[in-house]
DNA sequence: CTAACGATTCGCT
DNA sequence: GCGAATCGTTAGT
């Protein structure tokens, strides 16, 4: 394990779906306010640009919101859900091909204390950072960091000490896309078979 | 300009 | 298990 940022190679390469893969287990931190905040990535799911019904830019659905998503890789794209929470998602792949990552849930490492304090809670479980919208409370992301380089200071991943095998893995149905027809089917969320953090079974 | 709708969470029954 | 909360984005008039 190493403290490294992932490098820009990384998030570029274009297979999106063996990226939210290879993702969990990966430490997920950001710096926002001064106090450090970590946790491992224990649920990913991967949106593909070109050929998903399910993500925001399929079909070249190009707007002023998922214009974030035809970057090159290695930023943030985030967007508020439901009016009321905070999503966040890696953008993967080379400029103009809309691939990204959802981070779904993961389990607490750096400043438990500050994510208890953002989230309004006492102890530290699951319903602490397990949920998209959750996980973003608790690490301080908001929408104002759209766009931002994970190659920085506020937001950015590190290799972590979990390697896991595919076999140790949980490729399943993407979370709440009912609406994306036939591609609702395609087993591109990721978890591992025995944590406890992840945003449902 | 208008209206419908979420890549969700929480509280209450 | 069900429904409310809450508002930016989007597509259509």
């Amino acid at each position: 394990m190493s403290n490294d940022k992932l490098p820009l190679s990384f998030y570029r390469q274009d297979d999106v779906v063996n990226i939210a893969r290879q993702l969990v287990g990966k430490v997920l931190c950001t710096r926002i306010g001064d106090t450090l905040t970590s946790g491992i990535i224990t649920e990913t799911e991967a949106y593909c640009g070109r050929n998903d019904k399910a993500c925001h830019a399929h079909a070249g659905t190009r707007t002023e919101r998922t214009e974030t998503m035809y970057q090159g890789g290695g930023m943030a794209y985030i967007y508020l859900c439901y009016g009321i929470h905070h999503l966040f998602n890696i953008v993967t792949n080379v400029e103009d091909q809309a691939d990204a990552v959802l981070v779904r849930a993961i389990e607490p490492l750096n400043g438990q204390q500050l994510m208890l304090q953002r989230r309004g809670s006492t102890e530290v479980a699951p319903t602490l950072t397990a949920g998209p919208g959750r996980l973003t409370e608790a690490l301080g992301i908001s929408r104002g960091y759209d766009q931002t380089s994970l190659q920085g200071e506020q937001i950015w991943i590190e290799e972590g000490e979990a390697d896991f095998s595919d076999d140790e893995l949980v490729a399943t149905q993407r979370v709440g896309i009912e609406y994306a027809e036939e591609d609702a089917e395609l087993p591109w969320r990721f978890y591992p078979n025995e944590s406890r953090w992840i945003s449902k079974k």
